[in-house]
DNA sequence: CCGAGTAACTTACTGGGAGTAACTTGACTC
DNA sequence: GAGTCAAGTTACTCCCAGTAAGTTACTCGG
């Protein structure tokens, strides 16, 4: 007699591909998170899902591709509540200064999120490292546009000028963003904010007066 | 008799261990920025030094540890011709430009050293990662001095306002060194410097007018 | 010249993890 | 219920970091 254990518990049913992508991207992001690139093994994210090896490699086809999804995700999620915060301010201030509060928000709401932001250049080598470039673009794109609007109509500066600026602020915040995590009592988002703003705002030179 | 082979081949003989070290940190510098952190193998540095892997070991302890001793070096270097070049300014401003000129040229002169700095990341995880960052807070220490520098005497900056600032400094060098090697035609060192000096000093806001 | 001691160095291995070839199982269609 | 195709698995290979245990060259006191 089958002894029909119970009320059936469903014994790893097959799932759409789309359903188990889901999945699997969701384990590996908080593996990830949690141990970083170098110390996560794809038999660890396997096991998580409840699902062998070779599926992933189906599905993601390597390491390096696995980890892109999760930070393509991630760093969309971030681009978005950022973009929303810049484009609900009055004006270019405004907007520059509640992007740069959201930013630092998110990244103290979101560890695991960040810890797989920052072991992003791991892919600095390898075939998956022109895909994450493209990813971190929309960012500095996003700056620069910001920059431009700032810029009255017939200004002379050139493209690579306002590249040099937008990728300087970049820089800058995911710089501060690391300098954060470490720091034992970081200053709040809104005052890392504020200060970071007032710096790139006024200038070095003005902060003397 | 012991047919002398001529003019004495020395074949492969016992050298001291410093004379050794500096050999495998010489070929693993130039392996590492060749191949990068993942792509080289403690082998394949073993074998250009014409030495078994254990004696790396012996001396390095592990893969992080030796490419952790490059990065050293090469931050050191760096950091001693950055210091040069600001100590011979005659005030802050062009203290801080000739910093930033000597910093591109640096990289652009020294391609391998360069991307052993980018991979850096790589030892984002693990025990090595403090001591990178020490290696690191040296050149943000630098900064720090100039911002403090070229501010009044009493003024009302705290310390993590103040290292906001050096953090940001050193974060947009740094962006701006890699988008410089990924652009097809980079602005010169000196371009590159004085628009950012001009940035980082006039602030967004002025520079609008 | 010779043995003892030691530092430089090697051979030969283990373990673990990325990636793959080849096969099986379940669900749906006609 | 036979055919078919996607979902999924077992059982490997190869590569590479790291190590245990031994061997060889040099040196120094006698």
């Amino acid at each position: 007699m089958t002894s029909t254990t119970d009320h059936a518990v469903p014994p790893k049913r097959r799932r759409d591909r789309a359903a188990r992508e889901r999945e699997i991207l969701d384990a590996a992001e908080r593996i990830f998170g949690e141990r970083g690139y170098q110390g996560t093994s794809m038999d660890e994210i396997a096991a998580e899902v409840g699902v062998s090896k070779p599926l992933i490699y189906q599905y993601y086809g390597s390491k390096d591709g696995l980890f892109l999804a999760c930070l393509s995700r991630l760093r969309a999620q971030l681009l978005d509540a950022v973009s929303e915060a810049v484009l609900a301010a009055p004006d270019a201030e405004e907007a520059m200064k509640a992007g740069f509060v959201e930013w630092f928000s998110f990244l103290d709401d979101h560890p695991r999120a960040w810890s797989v932001l920052v072991d992003e250049g791991m892919l600095a080598a390898g075939p998956a490292a022109q895909a994450a470039d493209e990813v971190r673009a929309d960012f500095v794109e996003l700056i620069a546009t910001m920059v431009r609007l700032n810029l009255p109509a017939g200004h002379a500066f050139t493209e690579d000028e306002i590249q040099i600026v937008a990728q300087s602020i970049s820089g800058a915040t995911e710089r501060l963003a690391i300098w954060r995590t470490k720091h034992p009592a970081p200053p709040s988002p809104t005052q890392t904010a504020t200060t970071l703003m007032t710096f790139l705002w006024q200038g070095l030179n003005t902060l003397r007066a």
